[in-house]
DNA sequence: CTAATTGCAAATTGTTTGCAGTTTA
DNA sequence: TAAACTGCAAACAATTTGCAATTAG
């Protein structure tokens, strides 16, 4: 699905920042900061603001269109959705090239929880590590 | 064990300030922002700076005597590390109840991602809902 | 005594907001 | 043309830093 059907469909209007963003993000192997996205983005589209992006991610994110990631140092990195439904992230330390997981832990567990009393409503799960190339 | 104790085991100097942070770590039964714990440690110890109580809470991290966990809408939260070894935690959405889990999800992943040419080394796997009290 | 620790004030970093002008559908 | 969107500048919140004074061992 092309970039501009993507945004029509979740009847976002199709700006150029948006492509922009998207195109950096589609084109990427790698997850993203907010600022590594907005240095990519403003080759693309100069004169794009800071705050374009992040109002922009936060409306992507929320329609499903992008996944966000936490990053231990602080600030969030960002990707592509590339898998339908729920999932979890694994991602190179390194290199940044990320990939989704089909598995969840929270299946065999849920169940475990509940008879504790313990109701989850929401969990993260993210794996950093290194990736074949990188490795060495 | 009490605090002093925990303090000089890990070769780091008794000071008021961080007995108040850990005093008020082990009374609390939910896991702390740094700005309520702050609040807290103001009671116990008029005058304590802001920056101390940073300072420290990295500090008693890296020698294992904090757990430092996510949140969602940004903010870190702490704790008494109050389990050994390696563990993950259950929060509570409303009153901030912790408690350590068993369960490592990555036991089972390990194999499977190396066999796929990754090697993870960190992983972050949190769950939050509602505790039993608060489910109502 | 001296290395560790603290308070203070200022700097950073990452992100968010109000608003007026512009653009998309 | 109306609602959505953007740029701008300023505000914010959380955290970090340099440094001089203090304190624990």
């Amino acid at each position: 699905m092309s970039i501009d059907e993507m945004l029509r469909q979740k009847k976002l209007k199709v700006t150029p920042q948006r492509k922009a963003i998207l195109t950096v993000l589609e084109k990427s192997e790698s997850v993203l900061s907010a600022q590594e996205l907005f240095r990519e983005v403003l080759e693309l589209l100069p004169g794009t603001n800071f705050s374009t992006i992040y109002r922009n991610l936060d409306m992507l994110i929320s329609k499903g269109i992008l996944c966000r990631i936490h990053r231990e140092s602080g600030g969030d990195l960002y990707e592509i959705r590339r898998k339908e439904g729920h999932h979890h992230h694994v991602v190179c330390k390194s290199c940044g090239a990320s990939f989704a997981l089909d598995f969840c832990p929270m299946e065999e567990l849920r169940r475990e929880l509940q008879k504790q009393g313990f109701t989850p409503t929401e969990h993260r799960f993210e794996i950093y590590g290194y990736c074949d190339k990188c490795r060495k």
